[in-house]
DNA sequence: TTAATAGTTCAATGGCAGTTGAATCATTTG
DNA sequence: CAAATGATTCAACTGCCATTGAACTATTAA
């Protein structure tokens, strides 16, 4: 569960998860997601060393010009990240309240209240 | 997608998750949260709104003993966080690299990279 | 070899947010 | 009424982390 608050928090990050959206969407280098998202290049490489940290991220190197570096997206990690959140927030999960606390002899009497939001 | 991040912001906070999970298990007031996370009364209360603000909580007071609380997954809520959750992050969302930078000529010609993480 | 290019690393900054303890509120009980 | 109970609100603190600008590395081009 600490390990889904990780990735979670991860992710949770807006520019990284604009970051994660353009890798899907196949842009890919650190110069290009600079130009999408107005962001200086350092910043980019910062986002993504955390990206990678967590396996959702991969690099590759050109072969032909070597100071060009490829991001993508870590297939497997993605797939089991949305299995394990998928899972953990299924509605179907939420279970039947069984007060250990409260007053006896008042089991299911409960009233709807909006006054403590306003 | 800023939505979506603020949901994981939410969502990301350790103890959150934990109380989120605990609520799905069918524990609900503000003493047994805090008894089963060894957390203050006042903390468990300022992660409760935080997850009421997001909609992903709900609030309702015994109606024999009104200083009871008892709190709640919104079905609804987490319902449409899954699926929004699920369609983002679906592996099969991945597309083909389509560089619009790096040299020309050198389209598919990458080597894996294993140093830059060492 | 010198300059340019793509990217990373480093140090410093600033703001947000989780935590804490005390005070306060609302309700029920003696 | 006063005391107790369950919970919330408030103010202050602290640590983390995104951001920034500059320096640095590595590779390629002239």
């Amino acid at each position: 569960m600490d390990n889904l608050a990780r990735q979670l928090k991860v992710l949770a990050e807006p520019n990284r998860l604009r970051i994660v959206d353009l890798l899907m969407e196949g842009v890919q280098c650190n110069c290009e997601l600079g130009d999408a998202l107005g962001m200086a290049p350092n910043l980019i490489s910062h986002h993504l060393r955390i990206l990678r940290e967590v396996g959702l991220v991969d690099v590759e190197r050109d072969a032909v010009d070597a100071r060009w570096v490829y991001y993508s997206i870590n297939r497997s990690t993605l797939a089991e990240l949305a299995q394990v959140f998928g899972a953990f927030f299924d509605p179907a999960r939420i279970k039947e309240r069984h007060p250990a606390c409260g007053p006896q002899g008042s089991p299911i009497q409960l009233e709807p209240m909006t006054a403590i939001i306003a």
